[in-house]
DNA sequence: ACAATAACGATAACAATTATCGATTTCAAG
DNA sequence: CTTGAAATCGATAATTGTTATCGTTATTGT
């Protein structure tokens, strides 16, 4: 049985609220000022919760995992020089359909993940 | 300078002659027994290294990386019961191009991980 | 209001990976 | 073929991201 709490509350909010998809600890730190006695393990908890109830998106590949309040079918870019990961707005291509065929098992999801440079630093490196 | 390393050939050999996407320690304890000296920190820095030159494929997500000698286009699947990394052999479909469009940045490369069950664990399981 | 139990905060534990460091191996120049 | 600079090694300590533990607090159905 799932209690509702405060804590959960402001973790999806804080995310929902925001679009450079932070990390757990991102989350934390903008939720520290307004509550102190908030612990890591806490926002951790209910990231994990929130994203088996598929209210919030993670990316785990490449080190520190990343999360997204907006589950609205779109892709993302992880920056070579900066690290972010940002929003790209284009439909989905249901690249499942197409691996049912080639797979002798079961397809469920599919995830994409593009790599480059964002705006700012394909900028500023050329 | 890059210098030329036994240690770095089994690796890359072992990585090549298998095609179970091995983690780090699998691919240390495959070669332990013909190179007992072999150190897991070599194993780690030479996937690096690998990988730096674009001469074998990481996969990141979900815990544990995984490697791939088998670097010519082709998807993978990621098994949610047994953890295991698995080949689909379909062609590549070029989402780059289009993404390039909707991103005002740099877009290199895209990345694929399907989710699912692999032959053997969806017939165990349904 | 009360009891059951989910969620909390603090922190220890854990696993994967990376950094350090002295010894060894590689390789280009002599 | 030596030789010496530098890359790589093996062993292991350190770091990092995340999860488990545990006693306490908050939430919810009755």
């Amino acid at each position: 049985m799932v209690k509702h709490s405060k804590q959960r509350d402001a973790v999806y909010n804080n995310l929902c609220s925001r679009t450079d998809h932070p990390t757990a600890e991102d989350v934390y730190l903008s939720l520290k000022s307004e509550m102190p006695a908030l612990s890591l393990a806490t926002v951790y908890r209910n990231l994990a919760l929130l994203e088996s109830e598929n209210k919030i998106l993670r990316f785990g590949s490449g080190g520190t995992a990343r999360y997204d309040g907006n589950i609205s079918p779109h892709y993302h870019l992880s920056c070579l020089d900066c690290g972010g990961v940002f929003d790209i707005f284009m439909d989905e291509i249901d690249l499942t359909a197409s691996a049912k065929k080639y797979f002798d098992g079961k397809v469920i999801s599919q995830s994409v993940m593009f790599t480059g440079y964002c705006p700012v630093c394909s900028k500023q490196i050329g």
